[in-house]
DNA sequence: TTGCGTGCAAAGGTTTTGCATGGCA
DNA sequence: TGCCATGCAAAACCTTTGCACGCAA
């Protein structure tokens, strides 16, 4: 692997972005929900800041980037730990809501394909697609 | 299933996209390839209309699209046969291969899915993306 | 002082939308 | 004839780039 490590000044930015996405815990935003934050919080940072501050995280191993595409645009995770990694998602095709899916079956799952399909699930990539309970409700009630 | 069946008139340019989809195979093209290749052809398409079509043969389950995200944008794939409708795929990061999966572990994700966590998945659209057996043969060999 | 970090503005792409026209059924 | 389909142009988005200035080390 022949990668220049990225320098990493401390700036206000830079320091915002990284206590903010570790702040979510394993909660996933867009650049767009990061602006809003420090716009609303009165500490506004330039779009272009938010995504090299990002780009740079994300070449540290600090956060992960899903290209969920679909509208919204990417989104970006804290990465806490080791223990993250297994991790699926779930988007309804309503609402756009992203739902962080952590539950046993998935590791059922993940075994499962490894075993009988000789297939190894990349988790971090892999969303599954439908409608939620909140958006099936509301259909119901039509 | 409640979604509402669209509309399909036959119009030249509607027969072409699926035409050409249909000659791809299994090979996944984007929207810019596809109008590249009817100007080309001498048979142009407008972009809008190519967007409009596709959405309709993906919500009709002709064929399938993949949120490479990574730049280039969307990515097209025909799906041959009508049984697609009852299992989910599987997609190789490596080679680009689609897996079609049959078996009941899929029956139990999406009751589990459903009963558990109020989720309705569409098998349509959700593809598992990962590492097929072959690559995973090559790059342990290496 | 040096050189990276910042952020505005503008460019680059993809995808969507408005609207008048064309064409299938 | 009644709609839907088409396609141009423009808009809406997300993301990247150019460049001058700010600021950490």
């Amino acid at each position: 692997m022949t990668y220049t490590r990225p320098t990493n000044y401390k700036t206000r930015q830079s320091q915002h972005v990284l206590d903010y996405m570790a702040s979510l815990g394993d909660r996933h935003v867009t650049v767009s929900q990061i602006a809003r934050h420090f716009i609303d919080k009165g500490a506004a940072i330039g779009q272009t800041t938010i995504y090299r501050q990002l780009e740079k995280l994300v070449s540290l191993g600090r956060i992960r980037k899903y290209t969920h595409g679909e509208g919204g645009g990417a989104c970006y995770q804290y990465v806490a730990g080791i223990a993250c990694v297994e991790h699926f998602h779930l988007k309804c095709e309503d609402c756009g809501e992203l739902i962080h899916l952590d539950c046993e079956l998935l590791d059922e799952i993940e075994r499962h394909l490894l075993a009988e399909h000789e297939f190894q699930i990349n988790a971090l990539k892999t969303v599954f697609y439908g409608k939620c309970g909140i958006c099936r409700q509301k259909e119901l009630n039509t």
